[in-house]
DNA sequence: CCTTAATAGATAAACTTATATCTATAAAAT
DNA sequence: ATTTTATAGATATAAGTTTATCTATTAAGG
């Protein structure tokens, strides 16, 4: 029911969400082989940089339709077009960040979404003594402008950074305006509408498992 | 071999990562319950509220060892004891991060971590012109000194934010200095020792999940 | 040129996680 | 008191993901 058959027409085989949180893991290996002077590159290789096994780097590098060489490896120059292709990477896209605190002055700043095809152009803030200044040259304007600005602009990306209370309301608030895509770095869930896409970053739950390893290697030791 | 039987004498069933990962979400929403006034809830509503399955939820619950009545539910207050000490965020933890830049300051200032026992207590860089400087109220140590106030002050937890090309040789020193777990927020992956706890916080490995999901949405908008 | 060895690609099995079904229980309604 | 109903808890099934095995290919070595 979830994977309708019926739904692809064009064999889309769902992609497996481990396999493509790995291809940047793989994509950042192969640009500093790269600049290391390399050029081609085997399955082994990456597995054993990576703590993989070849067969799985080898499977998850399948979904990108690279293709490699038998006692030689891939041709890195082309895997890292094939995965930038494959995630959309090679094609520009602009986003709003709304909630310009702590938090959100940082991603503003970082210039590391540069490589993956992400600009964060503007960000949105209701507190007044933030509206109209700027933060590593980009405007901070009030959030009453985001509809009118995400309609004129054709923006589609939202970065939300506000304070858990408030994230479900700025969501709705993003996604009337027209925005297609949330990636939430607050600590809560957000409901959106189904045709929005959602990307939560909660810290909170990486330190879960963080904080649950921690606790399973105290165990182990004592015993 | 990865679950050895024999390792976990006293039925330490392997917990499932996802569960691990959705259990700060139920803890997030029950505490805004408690807060609301309520006093018991049941899966069927976290479920609803979170669009999750009932069942799912349940399931969840279970490893905590909480227990709910039929009808009525399980006590929001038991049930966030019980996923505060399963997780072991009933304890204090305190915290060393590398890295006083952009994402490390904010980190430094987030007030939010408290909530999960997590205590940043001091950082560390090599850049002269931040050394013995403040951030938050809290100081900013010459790297060099990290070894020594690791062991001195037996810190366990290591919040990792340096460029990625410095984050495998941080990773070793923090180590070597005696830290037991490290959060890395550089988009590197690290190799340490299987005695280190190691997580990852790559938000490339988010965006190539969200490009992605965008651009599926884009081409099931078009046909 | 032939053989060897490393590797990509394809297929199959094992394992993990999510979902569905069934049963027992306790609160609420009759 | 009895019936109904929503729910937790247990068990079973299905789906998804990882790991293993097999086959074909191609570069390198003899
Ligand atoms: N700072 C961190 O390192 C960190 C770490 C993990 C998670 N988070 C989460 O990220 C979010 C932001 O954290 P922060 O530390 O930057 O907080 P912050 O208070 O520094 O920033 C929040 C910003 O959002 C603005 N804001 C509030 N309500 C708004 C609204 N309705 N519309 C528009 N803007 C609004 C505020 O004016 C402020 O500038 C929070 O949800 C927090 O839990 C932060
Ligand atoms: N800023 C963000 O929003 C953001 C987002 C995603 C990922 N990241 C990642 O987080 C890391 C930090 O990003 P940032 O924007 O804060 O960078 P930054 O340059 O602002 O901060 C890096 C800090 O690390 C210090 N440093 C460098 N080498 C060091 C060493 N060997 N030992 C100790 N300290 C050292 C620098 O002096 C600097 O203060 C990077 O790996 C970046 O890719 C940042």
């Amino acid at each position: 029911m979830k994977n309708d058959p019926a739904e692809n027409q064009e064999s889309i085989k769902a992609i497996p969400e481990p396999t493509l949180r790995r291809l940047p893991i793989y994509y950042q290996l192969l640009k500093s082989r790269l600049n290391a002077g390399s050029s081609e590159i085997s399955c082994t290789t990456i597995a054993d940089a990576l703590h993989l096994t070849a067969i799985q780097v080898r499977k998850d590098l399948e979904i990108t339709e690279a293709s490699g060489k038998p006692k030689v490896g891939y041709n890195i120059k082309e895997l890292i077009a094939a995965i930038e292709n494959f995630l959309g990477w090679n094609s520009k896209s602009e986003a709003f960040l709304v909630g310009a605190g702590n938090l959100g002055s940082a991603l503003i700043g970082y210039q590391g979404f540069k490589e993956y095809g992400l600009m964060i152009i503007a960000a949105f803030d209701n507190n007044p003594a933030k509206i109209n200044t700027s933060v590593y040259g980009k405007r901070i304007f009030d959030i009453k402008k985001l509809s009118d600005m995400v309609r004129r602009m054709k923006v589609s990306i939202g970065i939300l950074t506000v304070p858990a209370q408030y994230a479900q309301e700025s969501a709705n608030l993003m996604t009337e305006a027209g925005i297609r895509a949330i990636w939430n770095f607050s600590p809560t869930k957000i409901i959106c509408r189904p045709d929005i896409v959602v990307q939560h970053e909660n810290l909170a739950c990486s330190l879960a498992v963080l904080s649950k390893k921690i606790s399973e290697v105290a165990a182990r030791r004592i015993s």
